[in-house]
DNA sequence: ATGGTCGCGTAGCGA
């Protein structure tokens, strides 16, 4: 069994707390950390391999970076999203692992926010999920377990957020990014929570402000996509909801699912 | 109620 699993920890070293406890606790075999806001430079990779990790990171100063942990050596790693070479966001990591039966591809992913909408920001979001369309499209053709997993910063149905209404404007909510969105799931990958769970009322992400935690009012933005064959052998699906809780959290909770790899 | 909270880095932007 593989557990994969996504987390947007929003700055690594302040994280730190608590992603040794989670690491420690739900003993995930490939993390996708995204908004870890350190460069090679001041990652703590002592900390992490120190778990038993190799790490492979796309480091940015102050804003964005992803990265990815896992327990079994990494047989491939592409840093950074195809289709435009004047991008200089860290949104993007990929890799090759081996698997019990084979290998499976996994990827961090942090897509653009997008607001405000309309504007340069939004255009900038669209175009990067075109590029993630045409990237999915060539991964898919290798026919080969494929975990898209990351912080989408899509909502993307009216049961996936508390209030709707309050959302119309929003860029994680327009209705050309939840087109987009499904355009993405129409190449022929599979919402690993719509396969397990599909409740409304699931979150991953609740806004620091306005004591949104407390009053239940979050969103589900972080997502698994899975090509046929990790559909074919998900097992298990969870929203560490937890994590919400204690010193320090970060406004996103890790997304987890199992694999019968 | 046009606020409110984080993180980075030390002003103001991004989320």
């Amino acid at each position: 069994m593989i557990k994969i699993a996504t987390w947007n920890v929003n700055s690594v070293r302040t994280r730190m707390h608590a992603v040794t406890k989670w690491l420690s606790e739900a003993a995930p075999d490939v993390v996708c950390l995204q908004e870890i806001k350190s460069t090679e430079e001041t990652f703590p990779y002592m900390e992490i391999e120190a778990l038993g990790y190799n790490v492979e990171i796309l480091g940015q100063k102050s804003y964005n970076g992803v990265a990815i942990l896992s327990k079994r050596p990494f047989e491939e790693i592409t840093k950074g999203l195809p289709g435009d070479d004047t991008d200089e966001q860290a949104r993007y990591i990929e890799a090759v692992i081996a698997g019990d039966n084979g290998p499976f591809r996994v990827a961090s992913i942090y897509l653009p926010n997008g607001n405000p909408a309309p504007g340069p920001k939004y255009d900038y979001k669209l175009a990067w999920m075109d590029r993630l369309k045409v990237h999915a499209k060539a991964l898919l053709k290798f026919e080969e377990p494929l975990v898209l997993s990351g912080d989408y910063n899509v909502i993307p149905e009216a049961k996936d957020v508390y209030s709707p209404p309050d959302w119309l404007g929003e860029a994680l909510y327009m209705p050309k990014t939840r087109a987009k969105f499904r355009e993405i799931l129409g190449l022929g990958l599979t919402e690993a929570f719509e396969q397990m769970d599909g409740r409304a009322g699931q979150y991953t992400f609740w806004d620091y402000q306005r004591g949104a935690w407390q009053n239940n009012e979050g969103i589900r933005i972080d997502h698994l996509l899975l090509s046929p064959q990790a559909t074919d052998n998900i097992v298990k699906f969870e929203i560490h909801k937890n994590t919400r809780d204690g010193i320090k959290p970060s406004d996103h909770v890790p997304v987890v699912g199992t694999f019968d790899f």
